[in-house]
DNA sequence: TTGATCTTGACCTTTACTGACCAAACGAAT
DNA sequence: ATTCGTTTGGTCAGTAAAGGTCAAGATCAA
């Protein structure tokens, strides 16, 4: 297993036994306890735990310094559908579509069938016709006009 | 015998005896105990794990990457989706599409939100990045990988 | 012969990991 | 209040470790 999945997992567990659903952790502790170097922690912060990814992470330095990683609260069906909309640019790589997904359907704003069926034709697989540079402009835009749709059901 | 006939058969019998019925593999020891180069193994994986033929593929990049094959189990109640799915040719006009689905969401074989999202990403609409003498083409790709993710659960 | 399928290798993209160096917050001494 | 050492976390560039793509050539089958 990677180490990184074991710095999510651990993290993921955190949250899911902490009473409000958050979790607070020193980075140098996690570190010494896991077995990899601190820096680490910063990379799968930022690869794994991301806003588009449904995750807010704050941190404080110095002495009795955290991270603090929390589920971001959803809004309301249409909006936070909308707002994901509005979110996606020109462009967007299959990895990143792919977790928009997962937090749709986790946060119940996609039917499993909706999510299953947007998941593949987003995935990379989808756009083997499609030239590599412009795979991600397409796939931006056909993400944009399927979460539309889904909005409207 | 043909080397992609041997990487074939070795992934299936990988499928066979794993108790989950999936295949992991990393392509480059595969590549290496089978001794062919490791771009082969793409060369199967897309010729003979399609969608159509059953299969799903994933895979992960980078350090700790893998493959992940597995057979895509077939519901009795979404034959029709299955039957749909390998009556769709290489090409696919956006009027046939917007038909299919239609009659597909009729018969109860998808979720008004799913039948939505599909219709979206075959509308013609989504494609007007791509160049119009291969829009069919993409747009039969994109029906089929969607047709068979909805049928899974 | 000719079109489809197979094989190969050079080059590319993504993801993971590490360590040196940086920046901020705290606290005690001044 | 200022200074300064200590304790945290942050950043970034480099390296390594996967898998992906593409086009050219080889082989096979009709």
């Amino acid at each position: 297993m990677r180490m990184s999945d074991a710095i999510a997992a651990y993290i993921l567990h955190m949250m899911e036994t902490s009473s409000d659903g958050s979790a607070e952790l020193q980075r140098n502790e996690l570190a010494g306890e896991i077995g990899c170097v601190p820096s680490q922690i910063n990379y799968v912060l930022s690869s794994r735990f991301t806003p588009q990814q449904g995750y807010l992470v704050e941190s404080r330095r110095g002495g009795g310094g955290y991270i603090r990683v929390s589920r971001i609260r959803l809004a309301p069906e249409v909006s936070m559908l909308t707002h994901v909309v509005n979110s996606i640019g020109d462009t967007l790589v299959a990895s990143a579509a792919q977790a928009i997904v997962q937090n749709l359907f986790d946060g119940g704003f996609l039917t499993e069938q909706a999510a299953r069926t947007i998941a593949a034709a987003v995935s990379d697989r989808a756009y083997h016709q499609i030239p590599v540079g412009q795979r991600d402009r397409v796939r931006a835009d056909m993400m944009k006009y399927m979460l539309t749709a889904a909005t409207m059901s």
